[in-house]
DNA sequence: AAGACGAAAGTGGTTGA
DNA sequence: TCAACAACTTTCGTCTT
C-alpha cells in the first residue's frame, strides 16, 4: 500500500492524541492519524496529478485536462473543431480528405444563428472590457447576463450592442467596480440612454436587484485619473462617510458625490485641482460639483476651509 | 486670464394620479 | 397618458486670485 505522507503546509493536529503526525492515504481517500489510527477525514480527493513529466514533451502529451471552461466564449471554451485550420487534414490519406472537408462544411452550417449570434455578442463583450480595463470576472458576469437575456429572448426588438453594453454595465454594477454609462456608451457606441434603458429592462426581466451605486466605488479610480494621493482617498473616504450618515449622498447621483468629496479632500490635503479637472474625469459638470460642495460644506465643518475669512479681511485691508 | 460662484432656463427620466 | 418633480446640464455674467 502506498502511503503518501504530505508534512508541507499541513499544520493540522489529530483531534484525539493532539499528534501532528497525520499522513494521508490516497489509495483509501484518508487522512489519518499516524499515532492514534483516528480517520480524521474521509472521501477526500487527491488533486495532484498522478503522471510525471520530465521534459515539456511529456506534459503536453499527458495532460488531460484543458483550459478552464468560461461563460465568456460561445462555446464555453470547449470545443472541437474538424480540422482546425488546413493543415490537419491534409495530413489525413487523400482517399478520406474529402470526407473530412465535408464534415467540416458541414459543422459550419449547422452551428446555429443564435450560436453565431453568441460569438459575436461575446466578441463585442470582449472588446469593452480590454477597452475598460475591467477584469476577466466582470466579463464572465457580464457574459452570464447575456446568456440569461438571449435565453428569455429579451434581445428581440433591441440591438444586440445595446444589450451587450447592458450586461456589461449590471456585471460592473454588482461588481463593485462600477463604470458610468457614458464610458460604455463610448466604448459601445451606443447613446447612453438606450443603454440606460435597456438596463433597466433586463433587471426588471431577469429579476436583478438594482442599488444604486456606492460612490465609494468611483473614488479610487477618479483619484487615480487625477493623480492624487492614497492620502486624499482616505480622506475622500472619510468625508463620504460622515456625507453618508447626514443623509447628503441619498438621492443624488453617485459620480457628482464622489467628484464632490474627491474635490474637498485635495483641498485638504494641499493637493489642488480646479473644478473643471474634477467634474471631468467623474462625467460631470462644475455646477454639480458646486451644489454638492455647497451642501456638504453647509453640513460638515471643515477647519481648514473655514479660514478663508480671515484671509478675506487681509486682502480688503 | 483662469478659476470659482451662482442664477436661470433647459433636458431626460421617474413617479403618481 | 399626462403633469409634477428632482437632479443635472448648459449658458452666461460676475467676482476672486
Amino acid at each position: 500500500m502506498a502511503l503518501v505522507v504530505h508534512s508541507s503546509g499541513d499544520t493540522k493536529k489529530c483531534p484525539k492524541c493532539n499528534s501532528e503526525s497525520l499522513m494521508k492515504d490516497f489509495t483509501r481517500g484518508e487522512l489519518v492519524c499516524k499515532k492514534c489510527g483516528a480517520v480524521l477525514e474521509e472521501n477526500m480527493i487527491d488533486f495532484s496529478q498522478e503522471w510525471r513529466e520530465f521534459d515539456s514533451g511529456d506534459a503536453n502529451k499527458r495532460r488531460r485536462a484543458g483550459a478552464p471552461i468560461s461563460l465568456a466564449r460561445h462555446d464555453k471554451g470547449i470545443s472541437t473543431e474538424i480540422g482546425m485550420g488546413f493543415s490537419d487534414i491534409f495530413k489525413l490519406p487523400p482517399k478520406l480528405r474529402p470526407k473530412f472537408l465535408r464534415l467540416k462544411k458541414w459543422q459550419q452550417r449547422i452551428s446555429t444563428a443564435t450560436e453565431r449570434n453568441l460569438k459575436y455578442a461575446l466578441a463585442e463583450l470582449k472588446r469593452y472590457t480590454s477597452q475598460l480595463n475591467l477584469p476577466p470576472g466582470v466579463e464572465e458576469a457580464a457574459a452570464l447576463v447575456y446568456r440569461r437575456a438571449v435565453a428569455k429572448e429579451l434581445v428581440r426588438g433591441r440591438s444586440m450592442e445595446s444589450v451587450v453594453a447592458a450586461s456589461l454595465y449590471t456585471a460592473c454594477r454588482e461588481h463593485g467596480t462600477p463604470r458610468t454609462l457614458d464610458e460604455i456608451a463610448d466604448v459601445a457606441n451606443i447613446p447612453k440612454r438606450e443603454i440606460g434603458r435597456t438596463f433597466r429592462f433586463l433587471a426588471r426581466q431577469l429579476g436583478i436587484r438594482i442599488l444604486p451605486t456606492d460612490p465609494a466605488d468611483y473614488i479610487p479610480r477618479f483619484a487615480s485619473q487625477l493623480n492624487l494621493s492614497g492620502i486624499t482617498v482616505t480622506k475622500s473616504l472619510e468625508i463620504l462617510k460622515k456625507a453618508k450618515e447626514l443623509e447628503l449622498s441619498s438621492g443624488r447621483g453617485p459620480t457628482g458625490v464622489a467628484a464632490a468629496v474627491l474635490y474637498i479632500a485635495a483641498q485638504l490635503t494641499g493637493e489642488k485641482k480646479t473644478q473643471r479637472e474634477v467634474a471631468d474625469v467623474a462625467g460631470v459638470t462644475e455646477v454639480t460639483i458646486r451644489n454638492r460642495y455647497k451642501e456638504l460644506t453647509k453640513q460638515m465643518r471643515f477647519k481648514e476651509l473655514e479660514e478663508k475669512p480671515v484671509i478675506i479681511e487681509a486682502t480688503i485691508k
